[in-house]
DNA sequence: GTAATTGCAAATACTTTGCCACGTA
DNA sequence: TACGTGGCAAAGTATTTGCAATTAC
């Protein structure tokens, strides 16, 4: 089994989450897409589907988000998403909104030096920034 | 009348839109709170809950988020927020994820040039991005 | 006069919860 | 055994649309 997917359940583990089967596909799931998806996308998914409930994907994603691991994202759509949160990992994104393709961006992201200065400045606890570009991919232009 | 609210209102007479008592409003309101609003403030807003059905301020915002005047954002919560976009001048936001106080940040923003460089090697068209910092404000902490 | 705009009400979409059964620790 | 989890179905909230009446141009 991937390491990551084993590290992530761990820290599950480790904040008193239970070790369930549906907890194991929905890591896999968000980890192996290595893109943020919806509920519906995660409780469609091949791996859920047949696992599980929509209502618990919900109640599973709420959990991991109040616990840090996973992250819910606003991106444009009616629906929410959410993403993995790998520590030491940080992504932003490239999203199409002509074709609605979310892409994630290795590049060294620019904004952590204003994000600390806006830590000493504003007195903001538990900063974190989330960053994504928008445009038209060369496919639907 | 605040001249960017004539030229805002200008600038949707160009794109064909009508000139009616509820787009000004509906921009004065956008443009006097400063910062992002959902639907459902706006309708209820005092100058816009006496002037029209949240029907009517819905399809206003879709159409100026059509044209470019408006912009739709993601900022976590259920609603959509939409921001008047004025010429010349971008926002980044600062969001406390406690109280739900939402600032526009008005620091240079440091992600052009990664903007530029993704639209070089990419080839996206019609480029712009959406910065949020998350945290729990001085207030709240 | 004509086409865009509006109000009202109804339909959708997505999210969230209640309740009891079930499985992990 | 005990308490976190899960399924199913119902309720809640936000968005979106149909259609006839109205209004800007």
């Amino acid at each position: 089994m991937n390491p990551v997917i084993k590290e992530t359940v761990d820290r599950c583990r480790k904040v008193g989450l239970r070790r369930t089967k549906a907890l194991e596909e929905l890591i896999a799931t968000l980890l192996e897409s290595g893109r943020p998806m919806t509920l519906s996308e995660l409780a469609a998914s091949k791996r859920l589907s047949e696992q599980c409930d929509k209502a618990t994907v919900f109640r599973l994603l709420q959990r991991l988000a109040g616990h840090g691991i996973v992250r819910r994202l606003g991106l444009h759509e009616r629906a929410a998403y959410f993403a993995l949160l790998i520590p030491g990992n940080h992504s932003d994104y490239l999203i199409c909104t002509s074709c609605g393709s979310i892409e994630a961006i290795q590049a060294p992201c620019p904004v952590h030096h204003l994000e600390d200065e806006i830590r000493e400045k504003t007195g903001f606890r538990n900063l974190y920034h989330e960053l994504e570009f928008f445009g038209v991919c060369p496919k639907c232009a």
